[in-house]
DNA sequence: AAGCCCATGTAAGCAGTTACATGATTGA
DNA sequence: TCAATCATGTAACTGCTTACATGGGCTT
């Protein structure tokens, strides 16, 4: 049973902006929507050939080895119905949180690092986020721009404030530490 | 190949704050760690039966059809080995974020609906974690409460900057839908 | 007697990752 | 010539969800 699958319309969306192999779709996908959204080879190419099988996708053409996709009018009409239709919540799994729920039996020094690290992976998103943010002026015209902007922002938004959770958390971390300490 | 499961550590988890059984860890999971971890019966039940296969868990009694599960020193080992070891990053999928982002082909209206509901369903979220806050005391004496805050106030501070986004978006998307009026 | 929660478990089946296989092209 | 990047694809395997099957006990 299981749900339908979401690929099908990462990529139907990401040949909506232009023709394209799969291998720039698996580009384009982690250099611009990574910080939210990944997809594989894995997935990437049976899925295309499931597409234009579907009549949703076609070859544009080939070139040495390399098939550049389009979208359909078709496949335009799919993306158009999945993003209309409900949102439905998928399960969410945070496994940094679910060491620290059972944090008491880990030595604080550790939860502490653990902390630290993923605090340091998210201040390098931001400086990230930050830098797309000054994009040159040519990608300011596209249409999709207003759009990116507000996934960009949900990274600088939602990234800020995991730091500041970090923070306090750390602080906190290291209260329990130094209470510890002083016991024994 | 793929990655080994996270969900024996979630159980062998569970099982450390005390002996339960597979409903009641499912139940438990549920109504505390909700807000950022799921388990449905279909993993927990297998899980079990492997746990005490592999002696990292036991039936500690039966009553009534019910098989009550503790987790054994060998257990507690596991459990401690993962939660010190690297903390690997998951692919992470929003699918919200996913359809703003080819929001181009989408009506401004739906857009905005989407994004009101999200809002609506944090801000629900929202209220639970503040009357959580509000822990009856016994609570408070537990050894695991230090860490049972950190996770709660994750979901606050994270919570809060969503619904700051959402606001921040909907605004953005109101500006659109304005400017698309103004121009047919 | 109906409905709800407790309670355990299995089967089907898709989603998705990882690793492997293979080769062309480009540039230092 | 060596390494990196471009490029497509398959095979194996696991994780996890959903739906189903089954039944006890309590309350109204």
């Amino acid at each position: 049973v299981a749900r339908s699958s979401t690929t099908r319309y990462a990529v139907l969306g990401v040949l909506s902006i232009g023709p394209m192999s799969g291998y720039e779709i698996r580009k384009l996908v982690s250099e611009s929507i990574g910080h939210f959204w990944g997809e594989s080879y894995g997935q990437i190419y049976p899925t295309l050939r499931r597409l234009s099988e579907e009549g949703l996708a076609v070859v544009e053409r080939e070139e040495g080895g390399k098939k550049v996709y389009a979208v359909t009018e078709a496949g335009l009409g799919e993306l158009r119905a999945w993003a209309e239709g409900p949102l439905e919540e998928r399960p969410l799994r945070n496994e940094l949180l679910l060491r620290l729920f059972f944090g008491r039996h880990v030595p604080k020094r550790r939860l502490i690092g653990l902390v630290e690290e993923a605090r340091e992976r998210q201040v390098r998103a931001l400086r990230w986020y930050r830098e797309a943010e000054d994009a040159p002026s040519e990608d300011r015209e596209h249409p999709d721009f207003p759009y990116w902007t507000t996934t960009l922002r949900f990274g600088l938004v939602m990234g800020e404030a995991f730091v500041r959770w970090c923070d306090e958390t750390l602080q906190e971390l290291r209260a329990l530490e130094r209470a510890e300490a002083g016991e024994g």
